[in-house]
DNA sequence: CACGACTATCTAATCGATTAGATGGCAGGA
DNA sequence: TCCTGCCATCTAATCGATTAGATAGTCGTG
C-alpha cells in the first residue's frame, strides 16, 4: 500500500490557526469537559473547517482506552443467513456510533480463536460472536482480557457468556402442528451433521414431538444447498423420499427444492416442506417456502443491547410461522 | 459497555519482568530492526508468555502511522452477491494480515460518504468500495486524505480511482449467443431502474446486440426478488411475458423464477432464462439457473492487489457462461 | 481598593509502542 | 597497554488527543 503523501492535520495545527492551545480545541471538538467562550469556539470551529481537520481516532483511543470498535466473528458471510444477521448487527452498532470489524472464521475453532486474538490486539471495545457448531469458548477468551462478549445464534455450552437466540423449540412445535393440520402423520426432519447449537435444539424438539412414530425419519447432510440437493435426488431415486419434511435451515430447504425440481417431484403436492430459518430468501423460491421466521433484526439488536449492558438478559425471541406455499397451503 | 476491569499488560511490564529495557522487548517482538542476543531473546519471550502479553495495536498504530485495517464499504451485506464479494475481500485482506472494517451504506450516497468519513477518522490504511448505483466519488474523498482506495464491481464515472469489474460486455454476448443457438430470436432484458454501473454496461451490450429487432423488450424493476416476482406475475397475467429473457442480476432471475412458478409458467419450456450474476445461489434454484458467472473471488483478489500496489491495473476478468437448466439445456 | 470567587485558557503529563542516538563492554590489532 | 570497532542494550523523543492542575483575567462586594 502506498505511503500517504502529505502529513495530516492535527489538533495542534488547528490550535495554531485559531490562536489557542490544543486544550481548548479539544474542549470544543468534544463539547467538554470544560466550557469555552462562544467567540473562541467560533474561531476554533472555523479553523477546523478551513483546515479540514479530522480527529485521529487512534490517538484518542490510545488515551481514552476505548476505540469505538466492536469485533464481529462470523462463520461465513456468504451464507445469506449469516450475511443478513451481520448486516443487522452492523446496523445496530452503527446506531450506537460504533464501527464493526468483521472476520469470517469458517467452521474452524482455530480460526475463530485466531480471529478473536487479533480483535483483542486491535483493542475492540466488545465482541459479538456468531458461532458455528463446535467452536471453542472464545467469549471466555475475550472476557479474560476484560472485553465484554456475547454470542448470537449459538452459545457455548458451559460458558457463562450471554447468548441471544430465538425460541427454537416453540418454532418447531408450530411447524409440526401446521403440517399435522395438513394431515401429515409422519414427519421427517433434515438437519446438519452434528447436534450442537440451535440446530440441535431444533432436532431435539422434533424428536420429542414425534416419539412413538416409527416412521419419523431423521436425515442429515452438510449445511449446503448442494448437499441437500444431492440427498434429495438420491432419496427420490430410492423411492425413500418422505411426504412431509421439516428442514433445520433454509440452505437445506432450498437444496431440497432444487433437487425435487430436478427429479420432477412436485412441491407441495408430493412433498410438504417447512423450513426453520426463514431468511428473506425463503419468500422467493419456487415454490415459496413456508417457514418459521428467525427474528434476525431483533436478535441483532438484543445482542448489541446486551453487549452495552442496556439489558441484563436476553429474551428468547419468538420465531413466527410464516405460511406460504411449500407446506401445501394455497396462495 | 462495561469498563475493562484489570489493567492490561504493557511492553514495560514485560521489560521489567525480563530485566531489560522496553526497546529490546520491542526488537524481539518485531524481529528487529536491531538484533538481540539469543539468551536475552529467550528471557523476553518467556516473560511475554508468562504475562500473556498482547501488543496494543492502537499504540503501535499511533507511532507507525499504519493501522493494518482496511475499510470495506458495501451497499448491503444481506444481498448474497455483495455478501459473497465481502467474504472474499475479507479473506484476501486476512491473507495479507489486514483487518476489515465493514459498513453497509445501503443505496444512499450520503451514508456512503458518512461511512467513508468515519473510516478515514479511524485511520484505515486503505478503502475497498463496493459502490451501488449513483453514489458520490468516495474514492476521491479518501485519496484527498492520502488514503488509497479502489472500487470493486462498480466505479465512479469520471473519477480516477482504479476499478475492478468483470468483462460484462463479453458475458452478455455469450448469453445472447447461447439463447440464439436455442432458437430464440427475440430476447428481452430485465434490469434495474437506472443505467449506471456494471448493470448499465450489461444493458448497453444487450441493446447493441439486438438493434434492429423491434421485438426486443427492455424491462425494469427494482433490484429485489419481490419486485421481479411481482413484475413477472403482472406480465404473465397480461400475456406479455417474453419467451426468452436475460436478467441483469440473480436477484431478478430468482424473482422471475418465483413469479413464474406461482403462475404455472414452466421454465425453461415457456421461458428461457439466463442471469448475468452467477452467485452461488444460482446453482440451486428450481430450475437451476444458467448464468454468466461473475468471478467474485478473482475480483476480490485483484482489488486487494491493486490496493496494495502489487499490480498497477485491473484486468477485466472473464465471466464464463455456466450452462444449467433455465436456458433450456438438458440436465 | 483589595480580596475571594469565577471564568477562560494554558501547560504539561499521559496512553503504549517504536526507534534513532547514546553508552558500555569486550575482542583483536598495533 | 591502548585504541578501534562492533555488538548488545539503554535512554528518551515521538505519534496525536485528552485532561488535571496551574495561571491569568474579571466582577462584585465589603
Amino acid at each position: 500500500m502506498t505511503k500517504r503523501a502529505d502529513k495530516p492535520i492535527t489538533l495542534a495545527d488547528v490550535a495554531r490557526r485559531a490562536g489557542t492551545s490544543t486544550a481548548v480545541v479539544s474542549y470544543v471538538i468534544n463539547n467538554g469537559p470544560r466550557p469555552v467562550a462562544a467567540a473562541t469556539r467560533e474561531r476554533v470551529l472555523a479553523a477546523a473547517a478551513e483546515l479540514r481537520y479530522r480527529p485521529n481516532r487512534i490517538a484518542r483511543a490510545l488515551r481514552s482506552r476505548t476505540t469505538g470498535v466492536v469485533g464481529l466473528v462470523l462463520p461465513d458471510a456468504s451464507n445469506p443467513y449469516f450475511g443478513a444477521l451481520a448486516r443487522h448487527i452492523e446496523q445496530a452498532l452503527e446506531k450506537r456510533d460504533r464501527l464493526t470489524l468483521v472476520g469470517n472464521a469458517g467452521y474452524s475453532a482455530d480460526r475463530q480463536r485466531h480471529l478473536t486474538e487479533r480483535f483483542l490486539a486491535a483493542q475492540v471495545d466488545g465482541l459479538v460472536i456468531v458461532a458455528a457448531d463446535g467452536g471453542g469458548d472464545v467469549a471466555a477468551q475475550a472476557q479474560a482480557a476484560g472485553v465484554p462478549a456475547v454470542y448470537v445464534h449459538h452459545g457455548h455450552p458451559g460458558g457463562h457468556a450471554q447468548v441471544v437466540a430465538a425460541d427454537n423449540q416453540a418454532a418447531v412445535h408450530e411447524a409440526i402442528g401446521h403440517l399435522r393440520r395438513h394431515g401429515h402423520r409422519s414427519l421427517a426432519f433434515l438437519t446438519g451433521p452434528s447436534d450442537e447449537g440451535p440446530v440441535g435444539v431444533r432436532r431435539a424438539a422434533w424428536a420429542a414431538a414425534v416419539t412413538g412414530d416409527p416412521d419419523a425419519v431423521l436425515l442429515r447432510c452438510d449445511y449446503s444447498r448442494g448437499a441437500a440437493d444431492a440427498l434429495t435426488r438420491h432419496l427420490v431415486a430410492e423411492g425413500a423420499m418422505p411426504r412431509a419434511l421439516i428442514t433445520a435451515t433454509d440452505e437445506h430447504a432450498i437444496g431440497v427444492l432444487s433437487g425435487a425440481w430436478a427429479c420432477g417431484l412436485p412441491v407441495p403436492d408430493r412433498l410438504a416442506l417447512i423450513s426453520l430459518d426463514g431468511t428473506p430468501e425463503s419468500a422467493h423460491t419456487a415454490p415459496a417456502l413456508s417457514v418459521t421466521e428467525q427474528p434476525l433484526r431483533a436478535m441483532a439488536e438484543q445482542a448489541v443491547e446486551l453487549l452495552f449492558g442496556d439489558i441484563s438478559a436476553a429474551l428468547a425471541a419468538h420465531a413466527p410461522l410464516v405460511v406460504r406455499r411449500s407446506c401445501g397451503c394455497a396462495a
